[in-house]
DNA sequence: GATGAATGAGGATTCATTCAT
DNA sequence: TATGAATGAATCCTCATTCAT
């Protein structure tokens, strides 16, 4: 079986070699780092290709534009998010508290983000802040869905436009959260990372109904 | 040599300052339609000085530069936040809910928003995400003032850094939501609008220890 | 009468000052000889610029793109034309022979070419070809309403569509033939120049059914 | 290790060449399409690559440059034409008229031209318009031959210089005249093809001092 | 003050061509 | 041979800013 001309052809659409692959990678790096220090609307295309060594036409044999570095970034931390917290992102005990699942949700995100800083820069990304274009938008689709599935077993009575609104009051409380956790270190970060927490937990427990608050996690009560 | 008809010798020097108020609202009513339709980093300030009807140069005369446009309507808004809400933001009355309070607050903000839709816009304004730069951003500084004023008489309890802290977190979740409700309309507007005040509400009951919480503030109620 | 802000408003499209005039003139002349040089296609803005000896910026103060410059030169040689050969292109007199009225018209033609070499690199302009794209280029619009106007006094009994057909012909032979002569010098191009009239006139003379040919210009007869 | 069932090593330096015969049909095929769909000047050798499925790599084997396709694929569709019109492009019989031998000639020209678009595209070719550069130009070239060929068994007595401006006179309006064929469809096309046949026939007629004409040429007449 | 002209570096993107594999 | 990667100068065009008038 050799590899002659022939065979070639069947999967066309991906005939890339292993230094093609690498650059790809290289370059995804170069642009997160850039995104991370300009932010994604005033990162330029020569910058990444700087950035990452090599010429402004390298950039285009693989990228045919800066959207689409963005989105394959998105897509390719996305998976990574997938790969390191598996499938379900929370596939939520029922005897744990509402406390611990949020608790362990955020600390999550916010160590996947730490990790991957690009993270946050993404999620500010090419819009005009005011204008939400969601479709546009794989990585807030995606974590939507997660953060949608995630809820509706927590709020299994709430209609799909509830669980819909939740999910992204949830997305956009973390997001305000995460950029106070990143913008401290030490002890006033851990401050902002239990503040956040508090918000979330504050938030969802009233709508749970009960359900995963067994245990009257938050400091309020009054029967 | 007749100007106008108006005074002349006497009055040319405050005549001069009073067209030069008169450009620089101009030139920053422009900037605010410019910031709004194309967000802060993609306005150019030939688009704001077209938008105006003046030329570059004159845009120069009045503004060193693209931020100092920014500042300066900045400043204008938040003179305007005060004089419209008055100087007090909200001077709780000790009898009032904390769901009255926050209600009338985010109300308050969220139509003074509506009013001045450039407000949003540099909220979001120059800086990197990630990069929180109060520094150089006057409104976040003013903004943070007030709330903390608004908040420690809430939690007179508190410590300084605990006070800054939640206003940091309280004007964050403003944001996030204010983001949601600005992307929605109508029912669902309003929807968003009353999920952000539940969402501070049950943030800052805890916090309260009691005062002002007398009531049992949880999601909403009628007495 | 003091030109003060209030009554300049009136003439706001055109606020433009003398150097600026002076500047699109360079700057058609340097697109006539860039133009001319490397032919429309493969002229560059950047070159224009250069040979105009501004910068890039300044070019695009006036022009929006290439096309605006081919549009405006093209226009302006329409112009200097019409001013230079009169409204009517041709005023036949009836008892000018057809070799005489046509052969004065190509030499004004190519008199005007030589003048203005552009002209010609213009009639070859930004279409593909094989399609003709008449309606987005003026000149050939322009041009082909003087020949036909020429000629509905030559051919009174012609149909517009056959009028309309003949004048596509003499334009067309004309640019044939201009190419030609352009491509020669001293007797070469004389004699290329006699060849296109004697083109023109045996193509046009059976067309006229006697008129303005009473004196049977050309070499054959045999009535 | 068997590379088809065909011959081997015997084969094998012929069955390569036979691979590069197929390879430069392959790229000449594909860069007639993408000349005739963007013009010869806008056409990059990556689109004829791609168009041909071969890598921009494997194009530069064969070819040293873009020119060098063009001129390739000039050569080959002058073959094409001997091949198809036999070695003397019009063995004119005494016994023809003028108007039949163009009217000959023309419609095969016509019908080669749109059965290889191409060759308009590559009329039309790298050459700055005004610049004729017959040097560089093979098909130029060998179409004068071909042309002068005929015109001499028309115009035996004409001195060569005569001869070469009358084949370069023809050569252009056939041009013209083809251009405007190209450039419309059905009825009108067929009466432009006749114009382009009646002026070059008018064009002609008088240099041949009777031979071929002795049936008084004029526009068109049925015996 | 006001204007419009001028700048020139920098933006995204393309392309003929060469190179390593 | 064939491939896809790599190049880097060149494309058009924009923009914050400055300057002459």
């Amino acid at each position: 079986m050799p590899d002659t001309a022939e065979n070639q052809a069947k999967e066309q659409p991906r005939r890339r070699q292993a230094r093609g692959e690498r650059r790809i990678a290289q370059l995804l790096e170069a642009a997160a780092t850039v995104f991370c220090n300009t932010g994604y609307t005033a990162a330029s295309t020569n910058a990444i290709a700087r950035e990452a060594g090599v010429s402004p036409g390298t950039l285009y044999q693989f990228f045919p534009n800066k959207e689409a570095i963005a989105i394959e970034l998105g897509d390719r931390l996305m998976h990574e998010m997938r790969d390191t917290y598996g499938e379900a992102l929370a596939p939520i005990d029922p005897a744990t508290t509402l406390e611990a699942a949020v608790g362990a949700a955020v600390d999550r995100f916010i160590s996947f983000n730490c990790d991957h800083p690009v993270f946050f820069a993404l999620m500010h990304g090419p819009d005009i802040p005011g204008r939400i274009a969601e479709e546009h938008d794989a990585l807030h689709v995606t974590l939507l869905a997660r953060i949608e599935e995630l809820l509706s077993s927590l709020l299994p009575d709430a209609s799909p436009a509830d669980l819909s609104r939740t999910a992204h009051m949830c997305l956009g409380l973390y997001k305000a959260g995460l950029e106070l956790v990143l913008g401290h270190e030490g002890a006033e970060q851990e401050a902002y990372i239990q503040e956040l927490k508090n918000v979330l937990v504050r938030y969802l427990e009233p709508l749970t109904g009960g359900r995963a608050g067994r245990e009257e996690a938050s400091s309020r009560r009054t029967p």
